[in-house]
RNA sequence: GGGUGAUUAGCUCAGUUGGUAGAGCGCUGCCCUUACAAGGCAGAUGUCAGGAGUUCAAGUCUCUUAUCACCCA
């Protein structure tokens, strides 16, 4: 083995082998315990996001195929309708071309060429990352069997009514012409302004008056889609005028003046101008009073025909500056005002979103939600952490049906028909329409030009993807799984929805029985990772490291804001001057596990990782020494005389409770507290201890067979155990070390990750070993702080006397002697008599007993008299709390006995250790 | 405006049913001790955001104020 750890060496053959092995794939016994991978964007790239959530999964999946449940994994990609055809158009663009050049077929046909081209990045970097899915089950949104689900789920809810098609209002993408969900649209606060326009009253005859009603808008250009002004019904000022007109400028209709309670009469003028065309609220107004809806746009947001010559075909900001200008030059513009406003935006356009009147297919979701939501409330579904439940309700209790067409070409086509004469069929083909709607064969059917959203795909993914509308065995089997891991972000997209639909077609079985809810990856400084703010970093980055230059490279090209450029490449800079060093896998992962706490954020530095790269190097060099102690000598594997010694006792004790508590962790999620416990034992008890206090046991000359055996055996059984625990959260470095050593233990598997998970045997607890432990560790260490205070060289063995000691003391030092020689360099041992008088030495206490380092030659009085006095002061402070709570009869009347002896048992400890180092410290100034 | 979460060592964060605060990184000193300098040994560091309350006892429970973040309108 190489004297450092290489990830780069071992990482990626042990993928190759697993995965032609067939090793992920479940293994047919045992409990079923499964996890759906949320979809990636099957022609996107792995991003920290992935990484970390993939990482959990993975941590999850393995812990539970090594506990011998019958493990399923289901990996696959999603077709992410808008943002898959907009690279697509967008490579179109650039060579000239677009969409409709090429017509509905071709362009698919170039999708699908796209698909297969970069749709097996992700899938690559997924293994890259160790991800041990069943890919021999690997499913596409897209490819037959799920396509099928999704037409029969249509069907159903078409034919149980709850799919409905109707004009309504919708979000409008103005450039990508089609129609979003209302979680497709971001709202932000922009800098705008508020127009102040004077509306005429219209006379008897419909001829403006000179009287006015001042109304106030954030889109002039809606104007022209006005059908009435409102006014709060209460309101005295307008009162009387309900019920008259105003007529319209620059358009000359005459509009009603209604009452509505829509109509504030604290904001503004309290007059409110109603397009309901174009604008939600007005939208209901309008339908209230039966107002016309005048649509004023085109599907690009320029004004169409329906509108005044002069600003036809215009864009809707050039539009906006020119009714601005006309109603100025018509003495009609009261006034501007600076005004922040909520402006919707489409997630993937950017461009401002449009309400506009468009056909639309919506499913009702009422009826859906209402079950959805008491699967959370009878807790078959569980939340982790538990409060993100309220966000959960807050959506569904105020859920709007859903908007599930979209005006694209790449995704499910809406399986509805039309005659000649517009009635619609649904059905997944147009023979099986005329069957089922007994038709003519001759009645001509024309499909649907619009696809599904592509999160109706993904709600069904549960159940799809386990072969559902067949009733597979890999469904009976799988079904509900158990958990669902995903961000907060998604929770309504699709947590919900999955929700919604697995408890509709599956027979009211939820589809997970618990939902992870893992945070969000950003920067060291707390930034969210962006593109546009150059601050990504990519996974595989982190693996295999990235030279400065590459690095900036990667962050500042194809920049939308080509001016960022400068300051993205100083930041760059400034955080990695030396570009990214290669930190393997098994680090990246560790560190995920290790960020992985209850928080919303978790915050990618460095430092961190290369923490745990630096773990990876000590467990590698653990085993190198493993190796050198166990490799072609006798471990007695075989032996019934293996001897074990107090300190492999305590290992093996210890090494049980850290079984115990990584399970308990794995179980509650708290990937944060498992990573802590295995690094802590593996680093601190481990390495720190066990394997110093292996070496005096196997060097020496004078310790039996039987002994060296069981020191031995130790190193290695407890050294595999460790490796097996570690494997879920870093599985090549254990898989590499694991093999070297298998045969040692005589191991005949080929592979870590099938073998069984460490679980604690209660029978190995040993309290003896443990407390033994202690007291061994409290003489090595006050000896080793002596050393360090005194500025003694380390190299130097020292002469220790021993008062003051019990029959324990010598009972414990008898089983920890060559042990405590060795490693605190003690050249003698004198036990003395506690009347007999000791020469003058520095001191440190074990319990009661003294340990003495003669001064002779070796020790600084002044020093000594400085380390004691303040020794003293710490233990001094200790003990006044303590008896202060000790002397408060309210503590010791009401605090329960086992509390107020603990309390008391520490007073004791304390007093004892303080009159010791007094003792000791007047012994030393009288010198 | 409604909701949720956060505020603990220089930094990033843990902290179980209330029992008197921990880790990693960083920092200081000594050491290339035959697994590891990506290391070893030893060490320093806290008005647990502010205030009030409940309690023998509050980082932890209640109320309140402030700041920040996110979600919804």
């Amino acid at each position: 083995m190489d004297k450092t750890y290489n990830p780069q060496d071992i990482e990626q053959r042990w993928y190759q082998h697993w995965e032609s092995q067939g090793y992920f794939q479940p293994a047919g016994e045992g409990d079923p315990y499964c996890i759906m991978i949320p979809p990636p964007n099957v022609t996107g790239t792995l991003h920290m996001g992935h990484a970390f959530q993939d990482t959990i999964m993975d941590s999850l999946i393995r812990y539970h195929r090594m506990k011998g449940d019958n493990t399923l994994w289901q990996p696959g990609t999603d077709h992410a309708g808008i943002a898959t055809q907009m690279v697509v158009e967008r490579q179109l663009n650039a060579a000239g071309q677009t969409r409709h050049d090429l017509g509905r077929e071709d362009f698919v046909k170039r999708v699908w060429e796209w698909k297969e081209e970069s749709g097996g990045t992700i899938t690559q970097q997924l293994r890259r990352l160790g991800a041990s899915p069943d890919w021999s089950r690997e499913r596409f949104t897209m490819d037959d069997g799920l396509s099928e689900a999704v037409g029969d789920v249509f069907e159903r809810l078409y034919d149980e009514g709850l799919i409905y098609r109707g004009k309504r209002l919708v979000n409008w993408d103005t450039v990508l012409h089609t129609a979003l969900s209302d979680l497709e649209v971001l709202n932000e606060e922009e800098n705008g302004h508020m127009w102040h326009f004077r509306y005429p009253l219209a006379d008897e005859q419909g001829n403006a008056t000179d009287e006015h009603l001042i109304v106030a808008t954030t889109r002039p250009e809606t104007m022209l889609g006005d059908t009435g002004v409102a006014v709060h019904p209460e309101d005295s000022r307008y009162q009387h005028l309900i019920g008259k007109f105003i007529k319209l400028p620059l358009v000359g209709r005459l509009i009603p003046i209604v009452g509505d309670d829509y109509a504030d009469p604290e904001k503004g003028t309290g007059c409110v101008k109603i397009t309901p065309a174009h604008d939600f609220n007005d939208y209901e107004v309008g339908k209230r009073h039966d107002l016309e809806m005048i649509n004023i746009f085109t599907d690009s947001a320029e004004i169409n025909d329906d509108c005044p010559l002069e600003y036809r075909g215009l864009d809707r900001f050039e539009a906006r500056k020119v009714i601005v200008a006309d109603l100025d030059k018509l003495g009609l513009l009261d006034e501007i005002k600076d005004h922040t406003l909520m402006v919707p935006r489409g997630d993937r356009s950017g461009t401002v979103v449009e309400p506009y009147l468009t056909d639309q297919w919506y499913v009702k979701i009422t009826p859906l939600a209402e079950p959805a939501i008491e699967a959370v409330e009878t807790g078959r579904i569980k939340f982790v952490p538990d409060n993100y439940k309220n966000m959960y309700y807050s959506w569904m209790n105020d859920i709007q049906d859903w908007c599930i067409s979209r005006q694209l070409w790449w995704g499910h086509r809406i399986p509805a028909w039309y005659d000649d004469s517009g009635k619609v069929y649904v059905g997944k083909t147009a023979d099986i329409v005329r069957e089922k709607y007994n038709l003519a064969a001759d009645t001509t059917l024309r499909q649907d030009d619009d696809v599904l959203d592509t999160w109706f795909s993904s709600a069904l993914w549960p159940f799809s993807t386990l072969g559902w509308p067949d009733q597979t065995d890999a469904l009976k089997t799988w079904y509900p799984t158990n958990v669902l891991v995903t961000g907060f972000d998604i929770i309504f997209f699709w947590v919900a929805r999955m929700i919604m639909f697995g408890l509709k077609f599956m027979d009211g079985e939820v589809p997970f029985k618990e939902v992870y809810i893992h945070g969000l990856v950003r920067d060291a400084e707390g930034q969210k990772m962006s593109k546009s703010k150059g601050n990504v970093i990519d996974p595989l980055d982190v693996i295999q490291g990235i030279s400065l230059p590459d690095l900036l490279e990667k962050r500042t090209s194809n920049l939308m804001q080509d001016h960022k450029k400068d300051s993205i490449a100083k930041a760059t800079k400034r955080q990695f001057p030396e570009g990214i060093p290669a930190f393997g896998t098994d680090a990246l992962r560790f560190t995920f596990a290790a960020l992985a706490s209850t928080g919303r954020d978790v915050r990618f530095d460095l430092q961190r990782i290369e923490g745990y790269r630096n773990f990876c190097n000590k467990l590698w060099n653990a085993a190198r020494y493993v190796m050198m102690q166990t490799e072609d000598k006798d471990i007695g594997l075989n032996n019934p005389d293996r001897e074990l010694s107090q300190a492999d006792r305590w290992i093996v004790s210890r090494l049980q409770s850290t079984a115990t508590e990584v399970a308990e962790h794995f179980e509650k999620y708290r990937f944060d507290l498992a990573a802590k416990a295995l690094y802590e034992f593996t680093w601190h008890e481990y390495c720190d201890w066990y394997l110093e206090l292996s070496k005096p046991v196997l060097f020496a000359d004078d310790v039996s067979d039987a002994a060296k055996h069981g020191t031995r055996h130790t190193l290695v059984s407890v050294f595999e155990s460790i490796l097996r625990l570690l494997h879920p959260i870093m599985p090549y470095i254990t898989e590499e070390i694991w093999q070297s050593i298998k045969s040692l233990l005589e191991i005949n598997h080929d592979t870590i990750m099938l073998q069984s998970y460490p679980e604690a045997d209660a029978t190995l607890i040993d309290e003896a070993a443990q407390q033994g432990m202690e007291w061994a560790q409290q003489f090595i260490i006050g000896i080793r702080k002596i050393r360090s205070e005194m500025d003694i060289k380390p190299g130097k063995t020292l002469p220790v006397l021993l008062n003051n000691w019990s029959d324990t003391d010598q009972q414990q030092f008898e089983q920890y002697s060559r042990e405590i020689l060795s490693l605190a360099k003690i050249k003698s041992v004198e036990w003395l008599n506690s009347d007999s008088d000791a020469p003058d030495s520095a001191t440190a206490l074990v319990g009661e007993m003294q340990i003495l380092i003669p001064l002779a030659g070796l020790i600084d009085k002044d020093a000594e008299t400085a380390r004691l006095t303040r020794e003293i002061e710490k233990i001094n402070k200790q003990l006044q709390g303590v008896m202060g709570r000790l002397n408060n009869p309210a503590f010791t009347d009401k605090a329960p006995a086992n509390v107020v002896a603990q309390v008391q048992k520490q007073a004791d400890e304390q007093q004892v250790a303080l009159e010791q180092l007094q003792q000791q410290l007047a012994k030393i100034e009288s010198m």
